[in-house]
DNA sequence: ACCTTCTTCAACTAATGGGTTGAATAGAAG
DNA sequence: CTTCTATTCAACCCATTAGTTGAAGAAGGT
């Protein structure tokens, strides 16, 4: 899982992580900001934000003994043009699909033989 | 992981998974078509589309022998809603924090006291 | 019936991920 | 210098995952 576009998905992966980048949207945060509405060690937070921290999603500066957390939102475009480059071929070749079943219709019912580019009947 | 966006970012964060995803696209595939690029056996492309599968990303109908699967591009919308979700959230207070700053910016600099909202001088 | 094709199930291994506790570091503050 | 707070490092545990090989199941073709 070397490239980036795998470790941001990987990241948002899990419910933990993506409730605390929910919180960062909002402000920026010490780990123990961040810890406190879950139910696990300081520790294991510290090893979320290394994973988040991995994948690009956050970065941390110091301040005197704390190290304020903070969100680079840009890094979530990433996955959406991943995203929507695929939901759009998707999308393109329904669209495709459904000409085909069209003409398909058309051509299972002789009676209505109205061909839109032909105006005269067929020979 | 028991929730659904969890699986298909999970899903997603496999590049051989993504390539299937991004492969079906274009088209359904045979489990054999799919596993035809990959250096791995073909119980492991089974496997990879299990959890596909378990994410809602792929059906599988049969057809023959053939198990022929198909994309469900709508999935995709899960994750693009929840991102861009956040991504706004971040953006809005981006915006928020920019105009703070540069109201800070102007009561630092007591010559420029040229409040746009106050057409006179201040008292 | 038999063989072939396509696919999955089962059992195993090695690596990874999320969690733990205990010790270590960085910086303020006494 | 000691102590307190905030955070990380290290070692370990357990469950899950990605891969393997070998056998089995499902559907057609002969």
């Amino acid at each position: 899982m070397t490239d980036q576009l795998s470790r941001v998905f990987s990241a948002l992966a899990d419910p933990t992580r993506r409730d605390m980048v929910a919180r960062l949207t909002e402000a920026d945060h010490t780990v123990n900001d961040l810890a406190a509405p879950y139910d696990v060690s300081l520790q294991a937070v510290s090893k979320h934000l290394k994973v988040l921290e991995d994948a690009g999603l956050v970065t941390r500066t110091r301040e005197a003994q704390r190290r304020p957390v903070h969100l680079e939102a840009e890094v979530l475009d990433l996955m959406t043009k991943w995203i929507e480059r695929h939901r759009r071929r998707a999308e393109e070749r329904y669209a495709r699909l459904d000409t085909v079943l069209a003409r398909m219709q058309d051509d299972e019912d002789p009676d209505r033989s109205t061909d839109d580019r032909q105006t005269g009947t067929a020979s």
